[in-house]
This record gives C-alpha cells, sequence and structure tokens, in this order.
RNA sequence: GGGCCCGUAGCUUAGCCUGGUUGGAGCACCCGGCUGAUAACCGGGAGGCCACCGGUUCAAAUCCGGUCGGGCCCA
C-alpha cells in the first residue's frame, strides 16, 4: 500500500474547490508562521526594501484595493524567493478631512461652530474612533487575498510617535528656510467655516443667475474710464488692480448718442463720455452709439493709475501698484471687457497675480462672509451676497457703473448648507518647494517608474511647474503644526520633538495627553527670543494629510528618536506601489519630503498602476451601481483567481475593464486545469506509490523519453521568460506565457500524451520517467505562480514536497539563491512544435475531406521538415494512420510557388512598386523560377532576382494535403490517402464502438480497474469486425467476458449508428 | 483651460517602439470532430472602415498633426 505521509508524496487532492483550499491553506500559514517564516529565514540577507502606502480604513476596501495589494504582494513576494529580506510593515492613513466629514455627518455638526460647540475633544475622539470603522474589514481582505504585511505591528499616522518624527522633519525644513507664512485662495464656506477641496467643490456645482456688472473704473490724470466686468459684485470692495492683456487689442470710445431702445436695469452712460475697452468686445458690451477714438494695444496701458471705487476700504501701505493697470497673461477677450478687475484675497489668478505685482494683500471680508468693519458705511457687517444690490446702487449712485445684467453660470455651492461658496484667500503655511525644484526634478530623474512616462510625462510635467506647498489645514483632526508664534514680538519657532515642546512650555500650561488638538492648543511657551518675555502661542492648524504620510519613511520607524539602524537600512525604499492617482498624492509627497529634509531620493523603483473601471471602462462609482464586490469573487472562483485575472488581464499601468466574466474563464482554464494536471499525477502516485525522494527510483533526465526532455525544456524556456518579463515589470505578458504552457503544453500535450504510460499497472521505467517529470515540472510551475497565486501553487507544492513554496527560491535563480531548471533543448522543442502542427493539419485535412477521426487512413507521409522519426509513433496515432512515412522526392506532392517581397520590392522600386507587384501576379510561379535560375528574369522592364521573392512550396492540387510554415525551416506539407480497405472499415468500427462503451463505464460511474461483461450486437449487414479489433474492443474497455453478435438485440439497453447501420450493447459490471 | 494615458471582432486582448505577404489569440455564437480528458480539447465558419479626419510614404493599425470618446491629475 503506498504511504500516506505527505512529505513522502502526493495526497489523493479530490475535486477543486477553491474556498476550501484557500481556507485550507491559509490556516495552514496561520498555524506554520509561514509569512514569518518566510521573512526569517532570509533575516541575514540583502534586504529589498517596500513601503506600504497606508490606506484609510475609515472606507470600505474594494476591488481597486486588490489590485494595488496584489503588486505590492506579488513583488514582495518574488523578491523574498529570490532570497531577499523583505519585510512588509503595514500602516494606517487616519488623519484628514474625509475622517472628519465622516464624523460630521454621523454627528450632524454642519458648521465649525458646531464642531466647538459639540466640543474639540470629544469630536476628535469620534475621528479616532471612526478611523477604525473598517479596520476588520481591512484585515479580512487582505487575509483572505492573501497579501502578506504586517498588520500587528503597523504604522499609524495618529501616534504620538508618528506625529513626533514629522513634527522633526517640518523643523528641519523650518531651520532651513523652507518653511513661511502666506495665503491659499480656497472655495470657502462661511456658514460652516470650512474651505473645501476640489473633490468636494465638485460635489456642489449648481446653475445659478447673478447679477454681472460692468464698472467704470475714473482713471486719474485722464478724463477716460476703464471698463472692468465682474459677476461677484461682493469683490468689488477689494479691488485693488486691473489687469489687461499685453497683446489684446484696445480702444478708446466717446459716447455719441444715447442707446436706441430702452435701458435695462441702473447705469449708464452721458454723451462724450470716455471709455476704454478690448475692441473685440464692444459689440457685445456697449449699448450706446459710439465712435472708436484710438487703438492700442494692453501694454500702452500698464501702468496707469485709477481712482479707487470704495476708497478707505484698503490701505494702500507700501505699495506702489495699487490701484493701477497691470499686464497678466491670463487675461483673454472671451468674455468681460477685455479688462480684468483684481481683488487680491478672492481668486486664484487675482492672488497669484497681486503677489507678483505687489498689490496690497487684505481682506475686506471677514471669515464669517461678512464685510468688515470701515469697508463702507452701508457695508459693514453685512453678508456678502445680501449686498450684491445695495453695492450696485452705490456705484450707480457715483455714475460708476455702465450696466448690469443677470449672468447665468455654474458656481460651486456647499453641499451641505447649499450657500455659494467664496473664493477667500486662507492664511496658510507652506514649504518653499519653489526652491528645490532643480533638485526635486533631478532625483526624480534617478526613480525607475513604471511605467517610465509616469515618471518623465506626469511627474515630471508637475514638478516643472512646482508651486510652493500649502501645509496647514483650518482643521480639528490632523497632525498639529508644531508652529508657535510670540504674542510680544511676533516671533515663530518650530518645535521638533516632544522633549523640545516641554522644555520650552510655560509652568502653568498642562503637559498634553497626546499631540493632538486641543491638547496642544493649551501649551504656551516660553518666547525663545532673547531680549523677549513673550509667550508663544501655537498656531491653530493641522497638517495636510499628504504630509503625514509623505513621512512615511522614516515616521514609520519613530526616526530620529528610535531605530536609526533599520531606517538607515530601508533608505532610499527600494519599491513602493500605487495607483496613479497618486502621481500629485504620496509619490510627490514622498519625494518632497525626501528632497527638502533628507536631500535625497526616496524611492528606487515605483509600479504605479492604473484604474480599475467597469467592463464597459466607466468608472466605478455607487451611484451608477456598477462596483464589483472582491467578495462576489473570493467566494466564487478564490482569490487565486481574481489575482491571476488581475495580473493577466492587462498590464499593470493600464486602466482595467474588470469583468467578471473574465475572472469566471481564468478560473475555468487555468486553475481547473493545472489542478486536473496536478490530481492526474497525485491520484496515480498515490495509486503506485510514488515517491520522489527516493534515490534509487530515479531515472536522470538523459535517460527519459522525448516527451519527457520536451516538457523539462518547455517549462525551462518558459521560465526564463517569464523571469525576464517580471523584470522589466510585464506581469502581465508573463502571466500568460505561463498559463497559456499549463493549458497546452502541459495538460493539453504533455498529460494527454502520458496518460497511458501511466495506465501501466506494472513499474516500469519509462512510468517512473513520466512520474518524476510531473513532478519536476509541476514543482517549477508553483514556484512561477506562487507570487500571482500564492494559495494554489502552495498547495500543489506542499502536497508534492511538504515544503512550503514561499519558503523555496525562484527556480531561475538571483545573485543570492541558485538556479535550478532542467536542461534546455530548443531543436526538441523545435521539433515538437512541428509534431504537434502535423497533427492540427492532420485534423484540418481530416475534416476537408470529410473522413471521421476515428476511421484510420492507411498511409501518410510527410513532405520536408527535420527528421523527426522519435514522434512517429505519436504521429501516427494522433492521425489515425496505419503507415506514416517521410517523403523526400519534394516535388512528388508538392509544387512551388513564388512570392514577392514587399521589404525588398518597396526599397528597389519606390513607386514603382505597384507595378512590379502587378507585372508578379501574372506570370506563374514555375516559369518566373526557371528565368531567374537562368539569369534573365525581366518582367516590363523591372529585373528580378532571387532576393525579391520567396520560395514556397505548397501541397499539389487533388490530393488531400496541407501544407504549413514552420519557422526557419520551411514549408512542411502532409499527405493522407484517403483509400479504404476492410480492415480500417473494422478499425474505425472497433475505435466507435470502444468510446462509445467508455462513456457508458464513464456515466456508470465505475472505477477505472472495474472489469465488466459486454455484448454487442452489429446489424446483419455490417461491416466484420476482425477478430485481432474485437479484441482490441474488450482490451480498452476491459471487458473480461464478451460476447459479438451479427442479429438484432432484443435486449440491448444502449445503441447508436455508425454511417446508418445501427450497433447496440450492453454493459454488465463485474463482481 | 493645461498635462498624461487609453481607444483593435459582441466582450477581454496581441501587434504599434523598429511601417512591408492575408491584423493574431481567448470567451461567447454556428458547424463538425475528439475524449476513461477537466466547466477540458481539436478543426472549420461567421464576426474588424484597427475611434474619426487629414498628412508623410511606393506602402500606415504602426510615424506625424488634429477631432471625438473614456480615464486620471491639475486649473
Amino acid at each position: 500500500m503506498p504511504k500516506t505521509s505527505s512529505e513522502k508524496q502526493p495526497l489523493n487532492s479530490g475535486a477543486y474547490d477553491p474556498v476550501s483550499l484557500e481556507t485550507e491553506v491559509s490556516e495552514r500559514w496561520n498555524t506554520e508562521k509561514t509569512f514569518k517564516k518566510s521573512i526569517e529565514q532570509r533575516r541575514n540577507s540583502k534586504p529589498f526594501t517596500f513601503l506600504e502606502g497606508p490606506p484609510t480604513a475609515n472606507g470600505k476596501p474594494g476591488i481597486h484595493h486588490v489590485l494595488s495589494r496584489l503588486y505590492k504582494d506579488m513583488v514582495c513576494r518574488w523578491k523574498t524567493m529570490e532570497g531577499h529580506l523583505v519585510e512588509r510593515k503595514g500602516g494606517w492613513d487616519t488623519h484628514g478631512l474625509p475622517v472628519e466629514i465622516e464624523v460630521q455627518k454621523q454627528l450632524n455638526l454642519m458648521s465649525n461652530e458646531e464642531i466647538e460647540a459639540y466640543g474639540m475633544e470629544a469630536f476628535n475622539q469620534k475621528c479616532k474612533e471612526s478611523v477604525w470603522t473598517y479596520e476588520e474589514a481591512w484585515r479580512e481582505m487582505s487575509e483572505r487575498m492573501a497579501f502578506w504585511v504586517d498588520m500587528d505591528n503597523p504604522y499609524v499616522t495618529l501616534h504620538d510617535e508618528y506625529i513626533e518624527s514629522a513634527w522633526w522633519s517640518l523643523k528641519q525644513m523650518h531651520d532651513k528656510g523652507l518653511l513661511f507664512r502666506g495665503h491659499k485662495v480656497l472655495p470657502y464656506c462661511p456658514q460652516t467655516g470650512t474651505s473645501y477641496s476640489t473633490h468636494e467643490v465638485s460635489l456642489g456645482y449648481k446653475e445659478v443667475a447673478e447679477p454681472a456688472v460692468y464698472v467704470k473704473f475714473q482713471l486719474v490724470d485722464d478724463n477716460a474710464s476703464v471698463l472692468a466686468w465682474t459677476t461677484t459684485p461682493w469683490t468689488l470692495p477689494g479691488n485693488v488692480g486691473l489687469a489687461v492683456g499685453p497683446d489684446v487689442v484696445y480702444c478708446r470710445i466717446r459716447i455719441t448718442e444715447p442707446p436706441a431702445g430702452s435701458w435695462e436695469g441702473r447705469g449708464g452712460a452721458k454723451v462724450d463720455d470716455e471709455l476704454i475697452l478690448a475692441k473685440d468686445l464692444l459689440p457685445e458690451v456697449m449699448r450706446h452709439k459710439m465712435e472708436i477714438i484710438e487703438e492700442f494695444s494692453g501694454s500702452d496701458l500698464v501702468g496707469k493709475a485709477y481712482h479707487p471705487l470704495f476708497p478707505g476700504a484698503i490701505d494702500r501701505g507700501d505699495s506702489e501698484t495699487a490701484w493701477t493697470i497691470v499686464g497678466a497673461d491670463f487675461v483673454t477677450t472671451t468674455d468681460g471687457t477685455g479688462i480684468v478687475h483684481t481683488a487680491v484675497m478672492y481668486g486664484e489668478d487675482d492672488y497669484s497675480l497681486g503677489m507678483e505685482v505687489g498689490f496690497p494683500a487684505q481682506h475686506t471680508v471677514g471669515m464669517d462672509g461678512k464685510f468688515i468693519q470701515g469697508t463702507h458705511d452701508e457695508l459693514d457687517g453685512q453678508y456678502v451676497k445680501d449686498c450684491d444690490s445695495k453695492i450696485i446702487d452705490l456705484l450707480s449712485n457715483d455714475s460708476q457703473l455702465y450696466r448690469e445684467h443677470i449672468y447665468t453660470h455654474d458656481y460651486p455651492h456647499c453641499w451641505r448648507t447649499d450657500h455659494p461658496l467664496l473664493y477667500y484667500a486662507m492664511d496658510s503655511w507652506f514649504v518653499r518647494m519653489t526652491a528645490v525644484k532643480d533638485k526635486i526634478i533631478e532625483y526624480n530623474s534617478q526613480v525607475e517608474w513604471a511605467p517610465e512616462w509616469t515618471g518623465t510625462g506626469r511627474v515630471g510635467e508637475w514638478l516643472r511647474n512646482i508651486k510652493d506647498w500649502a501645509i496647514s489645514r483650518e482643521r480639528y483632526w490632523g497632525t498639529p503644526i508644531p508652529v508657535w508664534i510670540c504674542e510680544e514680538c511676533g516671533h515663530d519657532h518650530c518645535i521638533g520633538s516632544i522633549e523640545e515642546m516641554i522644555s520650552l512650555k510655560t509652568e502653568s500650561s498642562p503637559t498634553p495627553k497626546e499631540l493632538h488638538r486641543p491638547y496642544v492648543d493649551d501649551v504656551k511657551l516660553h518666547c525663545t527670543q532673547k531680549e523677549c518675555n513673550g509667550k508663544m502661542v501655537r498656531e491653530p492648524y493641522v497638517m495636510d494629510c499628504w504630509f503625514d504620510s509623505g513621512c512615511a519613511f522614516f515616521a514609520q520607524w519613530h526616526y530620529p528618536f528610535e531605530n536609526e539602524d533599520k531606517f538607515k537600512g530601508s533608505f532610499p525604499v527600494d519599491y513602493i506601489c500605487e495607483a496613479v492617482d497618486q502621481t500629485r498624492g504620496w509619490f510627490y509627497s514622498l519625494l518632497a519630503v525626501s528632497t527638502t529634509v533628507f536631500d535625497s531620493i526616496c524611492y528606487n523603483r515605483c509600479l504605479s498602476l492604473g484604474h480599475v473601471l467597469d467592463n464597459e471602462g466607466k468608472k466605478m462609482s455607487k451611484s451608477k451601481g456598477n462596483v464589483v464586490n472582491p467578495w462576489d469573487h473570493f467566494n466564487k472562483e478564490g482569490s487565486d483567481a481574481i489575482r491571476w485575472y488581475m495580473t493577466t488581464q492587462s498590464a499593470p499601468w493600464n486602466p482595467m475593464n474588470f469583468d467578471p466574466n473574465g475572472v469566471r474563464e481564468t478560473y475555468a482554464k487555468m486553475f481547473l486545469t493545472l489542478w486536473n494536471v496536478h490530481r492526474f499525477h497525485a491520484d496515480y502516485a498515490l495509486l503506485d506509490g510514488f515517491t520522489p525522494s527516493d534515490k534509487s527510483n530515479f531515472i536522470p533526465v538523459e535517460q527519459r523519453s522525448p516527451l519527457d526532455r520536451w516538457i523539462l525544456s518547455r517549462i525551462a524556456t518558459v521560465a526564463q521568460d517569464y523571469h525576464n518579463q517580471f523584470v522589466s515589470w510585464e506581469f502581465h505578458k508573463a502571466g500568460r506565457d505561463l498559463e497559456n504552457f499549463v493549458i497546452n503544453d502541459l495538460s493539453n500535450w504533455y498529460v494527454r500524451r502520458s496518460r497511458r504510460r501511466l495506465w501501466d499497472e506494472a513499474d516500469s521505467n519509462d512510468k517512473r520517467a513520466c512520474q518524476h517529470t510531473l513532478h519536476e515540472v509541476l514543482c517549477t510551475v508553483s514556484k512561477l505562480m506562487a507570487p500571482v497565486s500564492p494559495f494554489m501553487s502552495d498547495r500543489i507544492h506542499y502536497d508534492l514536497t511538504g515544503i512550503s513554496v514561499h519558503m523555496t527560491d525562484w527556480p531561475m535563480g538571483s545573485d543570492l539563491v541558485e538556479k535550478d531548471l532542467p536542461p534546455q533543448d530548443l531543436e526538441l522543442e523545435k521539433q515538437m512544435a512541428i509534431v504537434r502542427n502535423l497533427t492540427e493539419t492532420g485534423r484540418r485535412i481530416r475534416v476537408d475531406s470529410k473522413r471521421r477521426q476515428r476511421l484510420p487512413c492507411q498511409s501518410g507521409w510527410i513532405v520536408g521538415g527535420p527528421d523527426l522519426s522519435d514522434f512517429h509513433a505519436i504521429i501516427a496515432e494522433e492521425l489515425n494512420v496505419e503507415n506514416l512515412e517521410t517523403e523526400d522526392d519534394l516535388d512528388r506532392f508538392q509544387q512551388i510557388e513564388l512570392f514577392p517581397e514587399h521589404k525588398v520590392l518597396g526599397k528597389k522600386y519606390r513607386a514603382e512598386l505597384p507595378n512590379v507587384l502587378a507585372e508578379l501576379n501574372k506570370i506563374d510561379s514555375e516559369t518566373l523560377l526557371s528565368q531567374i535560375d537562368s539569369g534573365t528574369a525581366n518582367l516590363g522592364g523591372y529585373e528580378i532576382t532571387m532576393e525579391d521573392v520567396s520560395i514556397r512550396r505548397v501541397e499539389k492540387e487533388g490530393y488531400a494535403a496541407s501544407t504549413f510554415a514552420a519557422d526557419d525551416i520551411g514549408d512542411i506539407s502532409l499527405v493522407l490517402d484517403m483509400s479504404l480497405s476492410d480492415s480500417l472499415i473494422s478499425k474505425g468500427l472497433a475505435r466507435e464502438i470502444t468510446r462509445r462503451i467508455q462513456s457508458k463505464r464513464k456515466d456508470l460511474d465505475l472505477e477505472l480497474e472495474a472489469t465488466i461483461s459486454l455484448n454487442v450486437w452489429l446489424s446483419e449487414d455490417s461491416p466484420k469486425l476482425s477478430s485481432q479489433d474485437w479484441e482490441y474492443v474488450k482490451f480498452e474497455t476491459r471487458a473480461s467476458n464478451a460476447e459479438l453478435f451479427y442479429s438484432e438485440s432484443n435486449n440491448a439497453s444502449d445503441n447508436f449508428e455508425v454511417e446508418g447501420k445501427e450497433i447496440s450493447f450492453t454493459l454488465k459490471l463485474n463482481n
């Protein structure tokens, strides 16, 4: 009896149930601590460092997370097998606006006021809890999909240690003079007191009809007014300048007559008033009759001063450009007047222009959305959007309004309160990225990007237009900005550690419970300026959460306070991998922090993944109902199948159209097939007591059959290609090749051709050679697929060897582990390719000639090609041919055809090519060849030489034959003899009967070894079955006693027809 | 509005860098074959304005320019 120890031989495997197989393997990993061991095994080896981009656990994991975790896992497993120490620390991103929004929804807190009324401490406590809402779901998904990462000791951005490291890095920037305070213009809702990200803004666009005004700005030292247009009258008190396009054509016009029709709304102009505006926009803007006095370009207007609309609303300060005209490239003549009203604090373009030319940067509007005291008597303290009409009145009364009208456009609104958002310059802290532009571009160019264009194109483009990084947020839940400002002298100080904060804090300040608001807000520091005795108060901001995650590479180790060795040993990181939307997110923030703090590259390789779309290429969204739940597939086809599908479906960086049917297909083809190959091997190995480790039974490769040596060579070749494609990030091609190998080479050819070898009940060298071969091939296949689909590969490898595949070495070897592949024989591979081509060709001939496959042909001839005598038995059997011969006289069955070589002829004849081809088309191949041979091939004046044509041999007409081209070998034909004889008919009949009985045995679920009793009735006029063929039937169907009748049956259980003659049989299982 | 990527059969895709014979597969469909071979396999068929328009060229799925559609990032 065979032994049952799994260490010695395969277990009987049973039907493939992905869910239970994967669950069992997963449990074994847990019991045997395989993940930990796979790392510990390489403890003293060269590290390959991976950095996990931290997900946020306050959202449910989706199918796109499966994709990124797959590629992270795949590379880490692969590098582990190559012999590296690959530690994978988990991480959680826990701060930021999305968390706050979630909690605000939960608690129905719609504004900052309400949050503060609720209490910041309690609010932040809720945020902290909310962050872990889906942690369990993330863990379950990660485990189910076999993403190996240490989730028991993750880095967490809300931990004091992490925050302290982030503080330290900000201090480095501060000390290098890279940190400064400025403004950032953001969409802002005064009702909720919050500014919005573009993402949130896009939730609330609404079409609105609002007053828009054409305003006259009276020039100083000139009787003309400049006409500007705005859709936000509330920004007019904040006006400090006007912008013109330097190359735009403007004109000065004089009003000659009042308007012809009735005038709508307020405003107007008197005859002889002079106005200046863009010439192209005259018809749109003007309602009066007028004449053009003068034309000039915008640059002629630059420098002219005008009178402020609301004198005293803004203090000129030391600005020399306030209330003058300046040039700006963004000015166009698509709408308005070609002259742009600029209020520095209420528009992004306005702000950057104001900074550039030195306009005063002062607010006329408070954070509450109301005009500040001192703006204007009639406006002070009122909500700006309520003042549109009043402002228009004021302008109209002063004759500063030309015209008003209603303007309809899409404008962002607060998705919570439905109020229009104001573009508002918020106080903000910045990192001066513009100062390190050259460096960061240089570091980026050192990264190995996959695909390359992400680095050169996407990231490169972004870096060339780099802007200073606004790192502060007026929020509650986040890493507090560690900057304190002295109330007395205004000096700012950046804290770099808890210790430093404690040493500077005033005696009355409490020691914060943790490094979050509101606790750190209560800490006051002694001013660090020598002469100053003031108290320093913390800036009330938190950091952009991208800054948090951008610190991951050192903050995960609490560097520089701890783990110096761990940090130094893992920096720069070898590999990171996230979806392409991280280009301006994490990919950038890591690079930004490493450049500014460490003056170094941050990661050596970055794989940027495409997005997962639905099967129509549309974005997945809840509202469209096209979101794929990974568990639907985990629970059906298994995570191996989903991982393999995702890998092979498209290049990692391409957007993936996720097709649930594709997962099904992968399951049915790759996994069922591989599993059945494994089961086939395991069944016979168990039956025969095959022990791969028993050296006395070993058959050296060179003594095995050509078929064995072929499949071994194939797996060596495939492994080589597979590895090369891994190296060049083309995992999709690698996977497709391996799948092709498993299905076509291994299952459809090697196993199919080897079935009978294993049926042999007696022990034989050939059988053992086959078993060793299967064992070796399956081991190598499991190793290659282990990084992609870690469950089945491990199950197979473990069944075969008792060792987890994830503890083994990469078969291709590396600079750390030995190569372990069978010998290659490319000549043999070529020959087998031809053999398989011949058998397919044979089937084609039979279809064309309407000759059933089971009816043998007496003779077949192979014409041309290499010596295939090793394989004649196989070919004859596949073709069902009695005698297979090689025909050396090529002309017997083949004729010559010449094909023009377009590439050669094109170079030679250029534009004449069509004529040459027409000439070649006229002449027959034999004649042309003889002319070329005699050196006189001249067609219509064109000389044709041997280089201009290729010779192909095709089968002669009238034969049951077909020709195919083999690489480097030329054309090979197969010819089949279609004649019939009694003997052939008898053999064909035997095959038909056998096939039917076998099918019946299978229907009855008979054991393979079971013997049967058999009666067969052929009709009286049926062709006779020879006694030899009858023996064949009995042998094949394991009929220990059998009888053949030529008569009508009276009690047959089954019958069928062959060529119109009825055949029937009965079959009984022997006891 | 700017940048980057994608568009090939009903679906998923190869080929494009480096132009050259008839654009190659798989799924699904139809016909046939084969099977102690598995949701498998083999042969054949049908199914392609290679998104569209223009250019370069003897020759374009391939190179160039533009348009449209999809995706992402930034404004």
